[in-house]
DNA sequence: GTGAAAGCGCTAACAA
DNA sequence: TTGTTAGCGCTTTCAC
């Protein structure tokens, strides 16, 4: 038995209707006899008919739905940030397309052209900035769009963030407020340390011990990276070189917790000798083995307001704006306990 | 000015030439002069042209994207999915449409929905077994399918699977092995410890421990959950109990995280005291001050597996069929170690 | 090497 | 309440 798509005039055929009234027929509250509707969707369903959404969308002009667009799907941040924009965007009738670019340049370039083809009516962007091209090509699309997490320096369009220079700097002031006096800095690997993200986190940081009264030439800055291991290793090589240092801040929490692991590992005693600031955090952060202060941001909210304006600039058509930034709330653990007076 | 969707139509007005020469010149290696094609494409661009993928899709009649539906992206264990899945798909020359079913019936059965009806060529599933309505609608759809990771016990179609049965008996040799006597079962909650992940755990577990001459019926079943904090709870509620256990084992990591977390707060001794197993082998179960042993399964192989069946059976169009099973490797750590003789 | 015409599956006017 | 007609944007014969 040969296996066709069953078509809209298929389905007319057999109910001996015609294509408009079967049509109608799955249109809720449509002028539509129900018994003559009931048939039709009968006769449907025993053909297995299923609308195609291709050929519905043409006809309409444009569809439901909205793009997002990650860098990193296995990160928490990301896999929370896309939980909620689903949430949200569903919940507004809207049916969330989502997509990785897996910091990928080629990638991200390929899979905005396709959330551009595919005539998304807006786009939640998390930019890699390994390239601008596609920015280039989303406002040449006039899709409306908005960037979350990230700003590359090129982008000058809609966004909603995380407040980076001050959660740097309220690292700088809780870690001067422990009592430290020399402290380190764990950035990104070398290939992505570059990124607005971590260098606002670093310029917070500095600043903040300037004001704090040390000279941020002093302060190490190594290139770590944002996995378990590459903390562990850093650590290690800040140890190996030599250097002395009461305090980190790391760019996130799996690193941090790879330092404060192989502190550890050497019987550092932490919250004394050593304290550790991260970024993130994560479930495991609060752990009483771990005990990680963390800097929490409201992801929720950055989602809630980056995809009610999208929805709102789709719906009103208003060349709107948004420039937002959300501050971090730092949570006090065990790895940064303050000096006994 | 007034925004309009630029159509091929516009391009070959501008261009001076017909539609046709204009969808020639974004076919590579048509027929066509190259001074035309380079004029047409300068004019698409300048005109910020982007082709419809919904009207090119109609009249080819089918597109080059496959779905990937699963339960929940904050789960490492998906998101890890959906990362290989994806870069399988793509370097295969199609497109992954990703949706998470949250494990919602209704959520569920609407991605599923969608998914059909945008004509996907294959689907790739993670029934979250709540509802048999989804599995029915992709039946009547005649959309090449694979389950992985659960196969709800309405299935029948092509599945790839890590063993849980297999995993559930090594643990028990594994606890038995190293000495211990009296086990409790950690699973998941109320609402989904009947999910046939679970239950054959459960099965694998029991059945190994009857072998090594423990009585099912003795050992404790707890409804813990699949969080750190579930597992937490799930220990104190055994503790209060009064019933005396020396191991455990846990359906995922986080909950033996938790049991591990709560145990040591009580002061009793990890791999001594107690012995704990969970499943997911997570970064941080690997950690010096968690090493919790715990089982890996192959994800990378397992989703292989499932995407090039489902690609194999969109381009020869044959029924295959595939029912496999992988084996997650025991990954011993400090939370089972071994009695000294 | 280029164009004209037909039609993919669907829905919204407009008629009846 | 139902049917007829036209056309969404694109690609693909087939003709020139």
């Amino acid at each position: 038995m040969e296996k066709k798509r069953v078509t809209i005039t298929d389905v007319a055929r057999e109910a001996q209707v015609s294509e408009t009234t079967v049509s109608l027929a799955f249109k809720e509250g449509s002028r539509i006899s129900e018994p003559t509707r009931k048939r039709i969707l009968e006769t449907a369903s025993r053909m297995s008919y299923f609308p195609d959404s291709a050929a519905r969308r043409l006809r309409f002009g444009s569809g439901k739905s909205i793009g997002l667009i990650v860098t990193d799907i296995t990160n928490p941040w990301h896999a929370t940030v896309v939980r909620s924009a689903d949430q949200i965007v569903r919940s507004s009738g809207y049916q969330l397309i989502i997509a990785e670019s897996n910091w990928d340049a080629a990638t991200e370039v390929d899979v905005t052209r396709n959330m551009i083809e595919s005539r998304v009516l807006g786009l939640i962007m998390c930019f890699s900035e390994t390239t601008e091209e596609s920015y280039l090509l989303i406002r040449r699309s006039g899709i409306p769009h908005v960037a979350i997490d990230t700003v590359p320096p090129f982008y000058k369009g809609p966004s909603v963030l995380s407040d980076h220079l001050y959660a740097g700097s309220e690292a700088a002031r809780h870690l001067l407020f422990c009592g430290c006096s020399r402290p380190a800095f764990f950035t990104s690997d070398p290939g992505t340390r570059r990124f607005s993200t971590f260098t606002l986190l670093e310029k917070g940081f500095l600043s903040g011990l300037r004001k704090g009264g040390i000279d941020p030439q002093s302060v190490p800055i190594i290139e770590a990276g944002l996995s378990i291991s590459q903390g562990q290793d850093a650590y290690a090589r800040l140890r190996a070189s030599g250097i002395e240092v009461d305090c980190i801040f790391c760019v996130n929490d799996l690193c941090a917790i790879g330092a404060l692991e192989e502190a550890k590992s050497r019987g550092v005693s932490i919250g004394e000798e050593l304290r550790v600031i991260g970024i993130d955090n994560l479930e495991f952060s609060a752990l009483e083995t771990v005990s990680l202060t963390s800097f929490a941001d409201p992801r929720q909210e950055i989602m809630k307001a980056a995809a009610n304006y999208l929805i709102e600039s789709i719906e009103d058509e208003e060349p709107l704006d948004i420039h937002r930034k959300f501050r971090s709330r730092l949570i006090e653990r065990k790895s940064t306990s303050r000096a006994a007076h």
